[in-house]
DNA sequence: TATAATTTTAATCAAGTGATTAAACATTTT
DNA sequence: AAAATGTTTAATCACTTGATTAAAATTATA
């Protein structure tokens, strides 16, 4: 074993996330992952038995990675109004290390919909959490208007990956480099966050 | 010719639709087509050349059915509130009938950006409407915040279509049926109409 | 009806696909 | 060092892929 690169594994692994990332799981090759991990083809058949598997393994990953650290912001201590706040930098943050992650995931679900095993059950603990409750009480409280945890939760994620599932075509239509694009959905983030708490804590419903 | 089934070159555009819509350009062979059409698959080189030529058929077709309608609602002589009240439900009856319109387009311009054509200037024509003034002089004039039209219909877009992209999961993890989805998505439309003529046409900003 | 043009078919091609094999190489264990 | 185990390789398999061909079937034209 080396000390310069990981191991035989972890490098398949990489390459695969990359290669599945950029061309989907029709689109790419198992000759395809092996070139971009500099391995001998048959060795993917070694240690992941075939393709699907091993893809099942990344996407699996994948979807961990979507929703990485967002149960434990909504399991925090914080008001409702910072949690909000700090949930959608989280996502921007995220998206931004990792543009097509969503398509990807999308994608690949809309292909094949029986895939997704190991994020259902995360899909579900985001509604179960404190978050939950607490929306429940600010709706009791008048501080919200009468609206399920599971519409605003969507509202965030909308606003925020579709900027990444349309940046092909923003770039394109607008012309935009990586560096346009990026000020343009950093603006879009400060409207969009205006935009919700502006709905979500609405003078008449505030104290 | 038969008055009963199109023409041959209708019947092969009809089934690639539904299955590049379905399967995407690489998970999709020409032998699927040709199965889905009832044809001989030698058929469908007679027609369109190459599997290639008619996937760019159908793509420039579904570009120009996702905008379709939208150009002329943005042009008409209606009040702004009234413009973008019914540039949503527009967009969401479009989004009804053909749900996975999005996943497909974003995704294939993922794959290869360069498949954009015939859309680019359907894209730019949307800020160069009527609309596009329309806002400029809502902002001169106080009615709605100092936001460019390009942030407006994004957040329209996004908050309709990521409905649809993200179809597949939010059934799933959330146990939905087709008449599930449809109530959640229906309601979801609600909020986000509120939401959106909440933040443009707020009280401060109104007459 | 005979001829020409168009449309459709079955058969086939070369290239690429996921996967397996048996042998070579490397490492660990005895 | 020798044997055993684990890792990597080149060669190859059976199959699918997009596309072409030449012939057949159909339709239009003279």
């Amino acid at each position: 074993m080396k000390c310069i690169s990981e191991s035989t594994e972890e490098r398949i692994k990489e390459a695969a996330k990359n290669v599945f990332l950029e061309k989907g799981f029709d689109g790419t090759t198992t000759r395809d992952i092996a070139k971009a991990a500099g391995i001998n083809s048959a060795l993917m058949n070694y240690y992941f038995r075939s393709k699907e598997k091993l893809f099942q393994t990344i996407f699996d990953d994948m979807c961990g990675l979507m929703f990485e650290g967002m149960l434990e912001l909504l399991n925090q201590p914080i008001s409702l109004r910072e949690k909000i706040s700090k949930l959608m930098d989280h996502q921007f943050q995220m998206m931004m290390k990792n543009p097509n992650l969503t398509i990807f995931v999308m994608n690949e679900l809309h292909r094949n919909p029986e895939r997704l095993f190991a994020t259902v059950g995360m899909a579900k603990q985001l509604t179960e959490s404190k978050f939950d409750k607490e929306i429940e009480n600010a709706i009791v409280q008048g501080t919200i208007p009468a609206i399920e945890s599971h519409h605003i939760l969507t509202m965030i994620i909308a606003n925020i990956q579709f900027l990444f599932v349309s940046k092909p075509m923003t770039m394109l239509s607008r012309g935009l480099d990586e560096a346009g694009f990026k000020a343009f959905a950093t603006r879009h983030m400060e409207y969009v966050k205006d935009m919700l708490c502006d709905y979500l804590f609405k003078p008449e419903h505030s104290t």
